[in-house]
DNA sequence: CGATTTTGACCGGCGC
DNA sequence: GCGCCGGTCAAAATCG
């Protein structure tokens, strides 16, 4: 599996486009698609939605390589905001410091009952203006 | 006053 | 076994 796409969209439409990416195991949008299409602008956020991904989160040194499909993604977005409206309901956790990054890592879970996705959030630590999103698991029920 | 966040405690895996 | 590290729990605080 490659995904070495360009995301070109608002950001809103590239976390609804992994969602459905979540479900379904392939991409909702081919690269084209989302290049030309001007996709309706979601909710707040604005800023360089400009990426590659998503990509399969890998923990090693080199950081962001391929990996099976564990049901896990992450994104590197630029944004200023830590947290990005993606459509769901999410109930914070956790808190941690991680050894690796000076900036704090955020544990959110899906809030809806039953289901059992899981988000984490945290900043680059070497480009403190990029933030890492990274899903885990698929959710059990639809949209919002 | 119920829902959510905050924050340190707690726990499990791993390397030594 | 022990301590580090990352992930989760839960009680208290805060929010709406």
């Amino acid at each position: 599996m490659e995904f070495n796409y360009q995301w070109n969209l608002d950001i809103s439409d590239q976390f609804l486009s992994l969602m459905e990416w979540l479900e379904d195991g392939e991409p909702v949008l081919t690269p084209s698609q989302a290049s030309q299409e001007p996709l309706q602008m979601g909710t707040l956020i604005q800023a360089d939605a400009v990426h590659e991904g998503p990509r399969f989160e890998d923990e090693s040194e080199s950081g962001w390589e391929n990996k099976e499909n564990k049901g896990r993604v992450a994104f590197r977005i630029k944004s200023e905001v830590d947290v990005l409206e993606d459509g769901y309901k999410w109930r914070k956790y956790g808190k941690k410091m991680v050894k690796t990054s000076p900036y704090p890592r955020n544990y959110y879970k899906c809030v809806l009952g039953g289901c059992s996705v899981k988000k984490r959030v945290e900043r680059d630590r070497e480009d403190s203006s990029y933030v890492i999103t990274t899903y885990e698991g698929i959710h059990n029920h639809q949209g919002l």
